[in-house]
DNA sequence: GTATATAGTTAGATTAATCTAACATTTTTA
DNA sequence: TAAAAATGTTAGATTAATCTAACTATATAC
């Protein structure tokens, strides 16, 4: 089957978030969840249903088959994964990381998402908690030079 | 003046790349370069000439003005930068940067670029040479777990 | 239970990016 | 220098995503 299209990967990941917070979904959400107008919305849910990704009852509720529901997850999670990496690991704002997120999520290799995902687990596992030298990257972002050197004493013995 | 479109970015960034190589730029090498067929570019080409970013001679050669060039700059330079972050900070392979960097070099806000940048030149600035934790990253993501610890002997004195 | 408000749909237009096929110009070459 | 080859352009079609305006169905409120 052809690969959605990015417009249609944020209709299928807005339904699906806003399912996580709303016992049913309508048009209208999903038109004010993507900024559009609901004849935007009734087309790409024509066509998300022609997939067997959608349900939607005429006039009435929609959801997300379970093809589309995994769909949606991929999609979504390529969005929180890309956020979490912009937002923890290079230090850019929340609400920057997200719109970057949402852009980069449709375009974004499995490849580089899966280095994404082992660095960010790099910096959550590391044994000495919070890493030295992300907070020193992070000082060295906002002065423009690393933090001056303190001459620790060894911690071996 | 309104943003330019992705694909007109393209266009733009393409005539730039192939100046650097290529005494001349005609329409059928950037259709080559951007794997389309030339009506396609001859249309850019009109858009981009309406803009004042290029200049093209009737059946002849093409040239990007100086805000044009300015303009490609802009764009080749973020598309190197994510490569270099992708590549050399992620380790993901060339192949797959290239083509992550192509399209990410559209979307990617002035923050997360400055941060990817800030990262990179932390990396190649670090008083050690190649940095120990970007090593372990590696190792990391290599093989799903942390180097085994080597207790080294503190240097200091 | 009818009128009004809200929500959803359809029809038709617009913009952008692409293509193919036909045509025009320029360059090469014999 | 005339024919052939290469390159560039134009016209017209297609696909995708959006919109507005008009219309339809459902829900709500007296």
């Amino acid at each position: 089957m052809k690969k959605l299209t990015q417009s249609m990967e944020d209709y299928i990941e807005a339904i699906y978030v806003i399912s996580l917070t709303s016992k049913v979904i309508r048009v209208k959400e999903i038109a004010k969840f993507l900024n559009v107008k609901t004849p935007s919305v009734v087309d790409a849910v024509g066509k998300l249903t022609q997939r067997g990704l959608v349900i939607h009852e005429k006039y009435g509720y929609l959801e997300l088959t379970d093809k589309g529901c995994e769909l949606a997850k991929e999609v979504n999670d390529k969005h929180e994964k890309v956020y979490k990496f912009f937002n923890e690991v290079l230090g850019v704002s929340d609400s920057i990381s997200k719109k970057d997120a949402c852009n980069i999520e449709h375009y974004i290799s499995k490849e580089a998402m899966d280095r994404m995902i082992k660095f960010i687990k790099f910096v959550d596992t590391c044994p000495e908690g919070y890493p030295e030298w992300l907070k020193n990257f992070n000082y060295y972002a906002k002065h423009g030079k690393r933090p001056a050197v303190c001459h620790k004493r060894s911690v071996s013995k």
